[in-house]
DNA sequence: AACAAAATATGATAATTGTCATACTTTGTT
DNA sequence: AACAAAGTATGACAATTATCATATTTTGTT
């Protein structure tokens, strides 16, 4: 069993501040798993019980609407935790979380997490301001939704998914999204993403070359109307 | 000065954890406001400094959209607190707060706060739950923004805001929204926001008399296609 | 009471987006 | 290699929503 001193997990997320002492307890009660793509880590409504340390992969949060269709919330990468607030409001999980690639995880009980965010006042407020974090961006995506069009929020979609997961040595995105997860990020019907991909794609904005999608020009992509 | 004990905002905050001698010192460091009807408490973007607690009068948290609307994202009552993320952040609001109505507030400074906030752990942990309740509301918020029709927005939030602030004696919504600032919690145009209240108006769900509107049937309203 | 300003209402029209149908392409499986 | 299934693409059309113009009503101020 690997120690999680070195583990990715807790040089980027909350865990930071916990001690040799308490990454050893950690260890010791943490459980490894890997999830295959399209696999779910937990879904909305699920009693969740503890956190889970994203090591490798990435994942969608999504919540399903009652016009049956899933809404992508956030995307999380390596090094973040997920069900922080479920463990707060001890409560079921809010969203559901399934993996976009393979993914390695590892799941922390509840009453250890717990410990910690009794006894570590620095693991607590970390808890504290990723939730905050969260918060803030949860509101400002709320307003996006509401007020920009839907080619808009493309644009900036785009954008987001080259500079939070970077590019391939061809210059293409290198998360792959489906043209139904797109449009469930952004908020719209399948065909309407795919159709304003390929107008994007004739303009120039964009080159799609099978899935691979390309930025040809990230200014223009900013300021679509 | 009135001494903290008996205020509305210490039976339903956070603030019902603190102790007498907690109480006694946040009496002693407040200040209170009343804020008329259209001013602001405070705006994006400005350093708070401390805490707001709604003492009488509802205000809206909204955020400026880049094509010049107003999104409303939250409504607040009586009985809470405003300023908590931006507290634990230790950022710049992120919202601005505006009164609908005239209203009585109290500013605790942001030192204070977090000397509870260090030494009380349960009332540290009721502003944490606070947090996450709006977070999940934020989530679950944007999806209805994402997936929902602007008609099906319009019956969900007139029913939101009969169930949150309740009914005048004559039946009609006791909170007072302009169709401005209804257009700006639903995300549409404010014609387009007048137009589907004439049409629900017509069709027998609600009733418009003057500025008031009145639920004639909740059960439609909330199954609208 | 009279007036200006703001808010509400409605029409006409354009733009955006969703839906359904269908074709084409890729992927995975046997 | 062959096939089914899934994913992507596009057309045609309908529905929704935004925008602009213009009345009408309400509100606040003098």
């Amino acid at each position: 069993m690997s120690k999680c001193e070195q583990c990715i997990v807790r040089q980027f997320s909350s865990l930071k501040a916990l001690n040799k002492e308490e990454l050893l307890r950690m260890a010791d009660c943490k459980t490894s798993y890997t999830i295959k793509k399209g696999e779910p880590i937990f879904e909305e409504g699920e009693v969740t019980n503890g956190i889970y340390c994203i090591k490798d992969g990435i994942c969608k949060l999504s919540k399903l609407s009652d016009n049956g269709k899933d809404q992508i919330v956030k995307l999380v990468k390596p090094g973040e935790l997920l069900g922080q607030r479920s463990m707060i409001s001890d409560e079921p999980a809010n969203l559901s979380a399934v993996a976009l690639e393979d993914m390695e995880v590892c799941f922390i009980p509840r009453s250890e997490v717990m410990q910690f965010f009794n006894q570590n006042n620095q693991f607590s407020m970390n808890v504290m301001r990723t939730i905050c974090d969260d918060l803030k961006g949860a509101d400002d995506h709320m307003v996006n939704m509401a007020q920009k069009t839907v080619r808009q929020r493309l644009g900036e979609t785009l954008i987001y998914l080259e500079d939070t997961f970077g590019k391939n040595e061809d210059g293409s995105l290198h998360i792959q999204l489906s043209r139904e997860e797109l449009a469930g990020m952004i908020g719209t019907a399948t065909e309407s993403c795919i159709r304003l991909l390929s107008e994007l794609n004739k303009s120039g904005y964009i080159e799609l070359t099978g899935k691979k999608i390309t930025l040809l020009d990230k200014n223009k992509l900013k300021r679509l109307t």
